[in-house]
DNA sequence: CGCATTTGACCTGCGC
DNA sequence: GCGCAGGTCAAATGCG
């Protein structure tokens, strides 16, 4: 052994004591599988638009299935994390855990400028990185869920609320088993992606929620995207609560 | 050749 | 104080 494993040693621990105790944002996708998208591979990440980079795997205490965590590979200085595991009662079901922000707008895959996902533009955008090709760039149909804790530690948590009716659930049965799982559902109800991702409207909290969290979604990309043929999305708003 | 993925080991935090 | 679970990193291997 080496001086050198030493000291990284020594760093790992410093880095990993930081995150730990951190108050992260962290925002709780559940991906619905269908049949026909099947296993996109057997637990394809169903990835957004960046790039992930899968740097460990872990079996989960009373889940089958192990916990993937994916890191963003699209830029180097990115700290955006991500989880998927698989639903422990649905293994249809799919629940991305995203951890901290993208350092970087993002796939930039269509238009709109940076004046659409970044109004309040955050003192620190450090747009260094091309927008890279989206590798993921259509899911079959996956219902998402998303549900965004930025603070579990707060008692505040902002979560997407979208004012769309919900006239029908074919996922009510899954959302019991979600919220069976998760332990905490928020609601049910069938938002529309693109709607949420417009928050171009200065709502209070979306508008704050967004502030903090400062990525994923923010990126006209995504709204692009969503426009594009999101309607396989699902709606859940699960928030864990830690 | 470069990048991504996989597996194992190690460390930290939390609960009992 | 000890044990358990979760999370991250590093090295090796495979594929493009």
């Amino acid at each position: 052994m080496d001086g050198s494993v030493k000291v990284s040693k020594e760093l790992k621990h410093e880095t990993q004591a930081s995150k730990k105790r951190r108050v992260v944002q962290k925002t709780v996708v559940t991906v619905r599988i269908e049949a026909n998208v099947g296993k996109q591979k057997n637990e394809g990440p169903p990835s957004d638009f960046w790039s992930w980079r899968k740097y460990g795997q872990k079996p989960i205490k009373g889940s089958p299935y192990p916990r993937g965590y994916y890191r963003c590979s699209t830029s180097k200085g990115c700290s955006a994390k991500k989880q998927v595991e698989r639903c422990r009662t649905d293994a249809s079901m799919l629940i991305i855990t995203y951890t901290s922000s993208h350092n970087h707008p993002g796939p930039d895959l269509s238009t709109t400028p940076n004046s659409l996902n970044q109004p309040k533009d955050p003192q620190t955008q450090p747009i260094e990185e091309t927008p890279t090709t989206p590798k993921e760039d259509h899911q079959p149909q996956q219902p998402i869920t998303m549900a965004s804790d930025e603070d579990a530690s707060e008692d505040h948590f902002h979560y997407f609320q979208s004012t769309i009716s919900h006239e029908e659930d074919p996922f009510k049965v899954n959302l019991e088993k979600t919220h069976d799982s998760l332990g905490v559902v928020f609601d049910e109800q069938p938002l529309a992606y693109p709607h949420l991702m417009t928050f171009s409207t200065p709502k209070s909290e979306e508008n704050d929620f967004f502030d903090e969290l400062e990525e994923l979604p923010t990126s006209s990309s995504f709204t692009s995207f969503m426009r594009s043929g999101f309607n396989f999305f699902d709606d859940r708003i699960l928030v864990l609560p830690s």
